[in-house]
DNA sequence: TTGAAAGCGCTAACAA
DNA sequence: TTGTTAGCGCTTTCAA
């Protein structure tokens, strides 16, 4: 159906192309007669303009292609509707491109961001290694990061906004610390990759500062999942000297240790409180609902979409870094009053 | 960067645009010497192919639009993989694109797919209204629904893959009379719906068949969230004649009911048994974990898929529509040994 | 206010 | 195997 052109329309009308194309862009200039009349034509016609026309010689797609690593993950929903409203706003749309987290599908994007498949990107990665980094780098199109890039190299052609990993479980553990709590355990990662450091020195530094000594036996790798919070938890409430609280660096790992002190008859946060990151889905779900650091998705996704506008106004500008703070959404895992199992 | 075109590469190599054109399709013929030579030079100047450029001459695009209206839902993950499978393996690159279920966004798509901005859409929605509908008939593009549609006009120009309801709510409302059950409550939704009309005949359809007498007391309409599900889980297990078993018409009412169950002191399955509807996420991380009928999301996606290359193979061939059955998955909710609360 | 003409970068005949 | 040519449907000068 969609077959018409501005020239089958000219000719219908009697009119010439560019006086149709004109009339068909609400800003171009024609007589209100003449206007009307084509926009009846076009209609009757199913006129519908072609984008790769359109884009191909105005050079703009009005497309923002938005890579995500990991659809089945609500952590993501925050982000891209933040993002999409903003540009929305401003004449673009959002295209979602799933990336599975594989640098191969995510160098493809990048060719296809190249290709001009969209006028930029915002792009979510877990890990910007050497290759996709240069593929962004040189790539000579606006795009917006939502990490921030480990060991970058002297120079980054893209803006990026991201929140303080660190500062999130800082403030988590701040909390318990708050309440009373001394005795804190810490489910974390593998220290050896950079976010499980940032984390755990967060911890670290919250017990440092309000004279906690460190203790081992109360760190534990768990992973990033579920079971791994599980066994970690159970580890760590079965200890003589049992922690009173405990921190987990995201909420998987969190709703595995709150199912390893159910299992073991402990009343939350009666006995143990508990605190999670990311604040998920899951939180609102568990009995007792877990408390959990909110990483400010829709706050990420509004500023990268304005950082990545802006860019793409003026691309000349200077590399814009910008860092937010997470606060943390109290629920019942954590306060001591009222508490169940 | 991506400012070379074939006509630069040509020039450097001297060789024709047509030539070089061939030589980085890898189909094209052309002598391996010069193919060489351009691949070389083409990466040099970092030479991108236009999309548009490229999809303005073929009439291909090698997109498929993939509207969902709501990305808040794991529920649509499965769909969206299992699509995106079948698509890459036949060409074809998903754009995920968010309606919100909003009508007006939704005929903005299809808009946008008479634009070509894709070659083919999957398109799943909530209601199917006559706008809409009128848009997908008349479009002229291949268009894959997962749903089916209620009242029909004469003639729909599109392919439907679905799942059939009614047989889910029967299935989940079986399993508990196998189990024993005569009991057995029911939490939906409005009736006015279609889509809870369906389900409630599941419903209806089980209890009918196993002899089991209709009780307007067991019914409820917990209007598909979860808070609805608590008050409507509530009221029937504070009946005198208590269900020893609920079906609940979604996951998350019955997440609701699993809850007013624990509040009320009841033991899951022992004193009263549950099965949900979606298989979401939130059924594995409920403590019992909740039984659920499967929508086979990823079958959708899949099929979907299958169905819109074929069309788009064949655009004259006979409309398809598909009825999948759904399965359920047993979980320790409607389990009688080794129930816990 | 309208029209003519050029060209965005590519593909696809066809001819050489 | 390579080159020539003619568009795809639109936007964008420039001239009328």
């Amino acid at each position: 159906m969609p077959n018409s052109t501005i020239y089958s329309i000219a000719q219908k009308v009697g009119l010439s192309p560019s006086t149709v194309a004109r009339a068909l862009r609400s800003d171009g200039v024609c007589s209100e007669k003449n206007r009307k009349l084509i926009l009846e034509t076009a209609k009757s016609m199913g006129y519908a303009p072609s984008a790769s026309a359109r884009s191909l010689r105005s050079r703009k797609t009005h497309n923002i292609m938005f890579c995500i690593p990991d659809l089945y993950n609500d952590f993501y929903f925050g982000m891209i509707s933040g993002a999409a409203e903003v540009l929305e706003q401003n004449g673009y749309f959002a295209i979602v491109c799933h990336t599975a987290s594989s640098l191969k599908k995510e160098l493809m994007m990048i060719d296809n961001l190249r290709a001009r498949v969209g006028d930029g990107m915002i792009i979510v990665s877990f890990d910007f290694t050497k290759p996709l980094v240069d593929a962004m780098n040189s790539c000579g199109m606006p795009i917006v990061t939502t990490n921030i890039v480990e060991n970058p190299p002297e120079r980054l052609n893209f803006d990026t906004v991201y929140i303080e990993t660190t500062e999130g479980i800082y403030i988590a553990a701040r909390h318990l610390i708050a309440q009373g709590h001394e005795k804190i355990g810490y489910i974390g990662g593998d220290v050896r990759t950079y976010s499980a450091r940032q984390r755990l020195n967060g911890y670290l530094k919250a017990i440092g500062e309000a004279g906690i000594a460190r203790r081992e036996d109360y760190e534990a790798n768990g992973g990033f999942t579920r079971d791994g919070g599980f066994v970690c938890g159970a580890r760590l409430v079965s200890l003589s000297d049992r922690p009173t609280a405990i921190v987990a660096a995201n909420d998987l790992m969190a709703l595995g240790a709150l199912e390893a002190c159910k299992a073991q008859g402990l009343r939350m946060p009666a006995d143990v409180a508990l605190v999670g990151m990311d604040d998920t889905l899951i939180t609102r779900v568990t009995n007792p609902a877990i408390t959990s650091v909110r990483m400010r998705q829709d706050d990420i996704g509004h500023i990268a979409a304005e950082l990545l506008v802006q860019r793409i106004k003026n691309p000349d500008k200077e590399r814009s870094v910008i860092m937010l703070t997470p606060d943390i959404v109290i629920r019942e895992s954590s306060i001591m009053a009222g508490g169940n199992l």
